[in-house]
RNA sequence: GGCGCUAUCGUCUAACGGUUAGGACGGAGCCCUCUCAAGGCUUAAAUACGGGUUCGAUUCCCGUUAGCGCUACCA
């Protein structure tokens, strides 16, 4: 593949914590473009503001894209991912041909072009200080003028030697047009746009010089990104004429919005995408949910449920939208019980797995197996299970004998229910749920209460629960001893009452 | 304040000048039914406002309003 004529994306996200929801859709819509014409998504790490960096976050970054379904083409080798304590292997790792991926490794290649936008005259040193430009953007304001660096330094020529940033030079009455492929024309004059620090007094870049530096040589050929940064684009776009570079194309991916309609934060509730993981949603879910903000397959095409295959085959950026969409955890919720019926029962048991261990459940794998079918239909969310089928696996189980009696239902009524229920499924040669169901059926049939009442009575006394899966299957994954055994407990319990 | 972006049911969105403005989530009702779900059917619910352009505007243009973003040695 001419790496030239290639599509090439990427997603580079701050490492200073854990993946974000939006960094899902972003990243995501970085591989579906990328995919979709054949080409590669890079994976770079923005890791300048060494303030805000936390090591930890990068393996973590990887490691929620992988969880979630989203394998980038490039990125980052191993050796540039925080090994632990003991010096073990990532596992993360991933490579390319533009190592290293993380911007924290690249700091002499931004120096080089920092100096050499100062030989062109397009950058500035500048020795302000912060107490400097604070007392100048208050006075602006007080002068109810914009805000922003005057431009002092410009001609001051500032020696290298002494602490100092590096300031890109505007140019004045100027007009910049981006093309954007999703926002189309958008128009700037530069004399409102101020001079920007290019490179900090640490000598880390700025993102802008970072981004513009990496997308140029890592052949970024499409800069999707936040729309958000929409506004620093007409920057960007004078930082590449300054170098003489050509511009990659950019589309401003509409924003993912909280309820209130600003964007998403963890006042909204959960935003990371390790949360969503631990709530028990399924990453398909979460992949598929997150496509259908800020893109819709069109055409009145009424389908919403999506594989990545068939997203990337069909992902396009005309059909990115313009403005912002809510993101709604009821959508999401109902997707996810969608993604859950459409699971193989196996594949369900499997996923079910960790929720039940950490619920504390000693798991019995013929029970399981017997439920799972049952079950499925009745989960929103994995950890959904728990409270369905504790029962299973519980060798005591607390019953609200109160909410048994309704309905006309007496104690005496409901004891001799489970007696005589007891006593039939003992005596019933073949144990199943259709034999379960016959048996049951009749004793409520010989009884004066109706068979609601009557499996409430049953249903209590074997799960002691009034909302469960069905009974027979239910009776029939429990087994015929357990079930005689709480069928007789309940009939003395509730002489005794 | 300045600059920019955005505007269809509560929410996600479809309708690339002509439709009874469609679908989905959520809501309501009905059916099914051993509880709870799932499923099926039905239903309420939208083009922010004002001007143009046009035979005809949800759609194109302008303005207003509102929301959001940026306005850092953060990304």
């Amino acid at each position: 593949m001419e790496i030239m004529n290639e599509v090439r994306t990427r997603f580079a996200p701050s490492p200073t914590g854990w993946l974000h929801i939006g960094g899902v859709r972003t990243a995501l819509f970085e591989i579906l473009f990328a995919r979709h014409h054949g080409g590669k998504a890079v994976l770079r790490i923005d890791d300048t503001d060494r303030e805000r960096l936390v090591p930890e976050a990068i393996p973590g970054l990887i490691e929620d894209l992988r969880w979630v379904g989203l394998y980038f083409d490039e990125g980052p080798a191993e050796d540039e991912i925080r090994h632990d304590e003991d010096g073990h292997e990532s596992g993360l790792g991933i490579g390319g041909p533009f190592q290293p991926y993380s911007q924290s490794r690249r700091l002499p290649r931004y120096l080089d072009i920092s100096e050499e936008l100062i030989r062109l005259g397009c950058a500035y040193r500048c020795d302000c200080t912060p107490e400097r430009l604070q007392q100048e953007r208050e006075q602006q304001a007080e002068r109810k003028e914009p805000v922003g660096y005057s431009g002092y330094c410009r001609d001051r020529n500032v020696p290298a030697d002494a602490p100092h940033v590096v300031r890109f030079k505007i140019p004045q009455d100027r007009s910049i047009t981006l093309q954007d492929a999703v926002k189309g024309e958008v128009r700037w004059d530069t004399i409102i746009l101020r001079d920007p620090v290019l490179l900090k007094s640490d000598v880390y870049p700025t993102y802008h010089l970072a981004t513009v530096v990496d997308d140029h040589d890592m052949r970024i050929s499409h800069v999707l990104r936040a729309d958000e940064w929409l506004s620093t684009a007409p920057l960007h776009l004078l930082l590449y004429e300054a170098l003489g570079w050509s511009a990659p194309v950019f589309a401003h991916l509409p924003p993912v919005l909280g309820t209130d309609g600003k964007k998403l934060s963890k006042r909204h509730g959960a935003t990371f995408l390790r949360t969503f993981r631990e709530a028990g949603y399924l990453p398909e879910a979460i992949l598929n949910f997150m496509a259908l903000i800020g893109w819709s397959p069109g055409e009145g095409d009424e389908q919403e449920i999506f594989s990545l295959d068939e997203l990337t085959r069909r992902f396009t950026l005309e059909r990115v939208n313009n403005a912002g969409g809510v993101f709604s955890y009821d959508k999401l919720k109902w997707m996810n019980g969608v993604y859950i019926r459409n699971l193989s029962a196996p594949d369900l048991q499997a996923r079910l797995r960790p929720f039940l261990v950490s619920a504390s459940l000693q798991i019995d794998d013929e029970k399981l197996t017997r439920i799972i079918p049952h079950i499925q239909p009745r989960l929103e969310l994995l950890p959904d299970a728990v409270s369905l089928i504790d029962f299973l696996f519980k060798d005591h189980i607390d019953r609200d004998l109160g909410s048994m009696l309704k309905k006309g239902m007496d104690a005496p009524a409901a004891s001799a229910i489970c007696n005589k229920a007891a006593d039939r499924l003992t005596e019933i040669p073949t144990f199943d749920a259709a034999s379960i169901e016959a048996v049951l059926r009749q004793v409520a049939e010989e009884s004066s209460a109706k068979i609601g009442p009557v499996f409430t009575v049953v249903r209590i006394a074997v799960t002691g629960k009034t909302v469960t899966p069905p009974l027979f299957e239910s009776i029939f994954a429990l087994g015929r001893a357990q079930t005689v055994q709480r069928l007789k407990e309940t009939a003395n319990l509730l002489t005794i009452r």
